[in-house]
DNA sequence: GTAAATAATGCACTTCCGTTGCATAGGGCA
DNA sequence: TGCCCTATGCAACGGAAGTGCATTATTTAC
């Protein structure tokens, strides 16, 4: 059996033609992806199906939601030892301004963060914005 | 002279009778404000005008724009001490799931960043999300 | 194998928020 | 008073996320 098919078997995703495409689209990519990129790809296919096949995968946590702040959703597959279906995927994004790509860096964890008195954090979202390792070597 | 109409002019603001009570409605909020949160108050008011004013007062200083991943766009007065028209004002914003306000967290720094080699930051937006001394206090 | 049930897809439409264009009103100044 | 610049108000636009519902495809039941 396909790998791909095998990835979504694994996580109790109907495995039909349009998500394995889109799988095999987000496994190529190296940037978060927008549902507007997905859609400018698969030209032929509807919006809505292209939305809810990357909601699905959220859903069933083989890929997580990426808000870099520019106000529009971005989408990336978890690495094998993601846990953010808990919504504590607590690595940071990375948002390049002069290419206008989005990356996760999973390298480095977010170092905690002090709160004040009494407040309880659940999930952190971090997005530092500046010019990313390809843009700065051209 | 009134407090409020020097605030506006030692920022090269014009001190307008809405400007005015915006202000004074901002001053006395403690949590950030939506246009819709402004609106609301000011029922009467053009939803135009007051988002003009708002924006005004991210452009000349005396606010803060702040996205704190609800999609909504949030705005915060400046502290004294603020240096945001640098685009560097690195503290960072609580945002509370059960009563779903924003507060702006001065009183700790968001700690240093260590980025992949070659990356540049620029400005770093960061976002907790949990539960708020007020509603942690019920 | 056929029929019923279930799930995925496609199209249209909506909603929400931010934003802009343009005409009008107001306020300082010659 | 008349002029100019800015602020204001109304209307309309735009992008993106999301929903309702009919249609099609795929299981499952018989
Ligand atoms: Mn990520
Ligand atoms: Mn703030
Ligand atoms: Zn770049
Ligand atoms: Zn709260």
């Amino acid at each position: 059996m396909d790998v791909l098919e095998k990835i979504l078997e694994n996580n109790n995703i109907k495995p039909t033609a349009m998500r394995l495409l889109v799988l095999q689209f987000l496994l190529n990519r190296k940037v978060a992806t927008s549902l507007t990129d997905v859609e400018n790809y698969f030209a032929k296919s509807d919006r809505t199906t292209l939305f809810r096949t990357l909601k699905t995968f959220v859903e069933k946590g083989i890929s997580h939601k990426i808000d870099d702040g520019t106000g529009i959703t971005k989408y990336a597959l978890c690495e094998d030892n993601c846990h953010c279906e808990i919504d504590t995927d607590l690595h940071l994004h990375f948002h390049c301004t002069k290419c206008n790509e989005t990356v996760c860096i999973t390298e480095y964890k977010i170092p905690p963060i002090h709160l004040p008195k009494d407040y309880t954090a659940e999930n952190v979202n971090l997005v530092v914005k500046g010019i990313c390792d390809k843009c700065n070597s051209k």
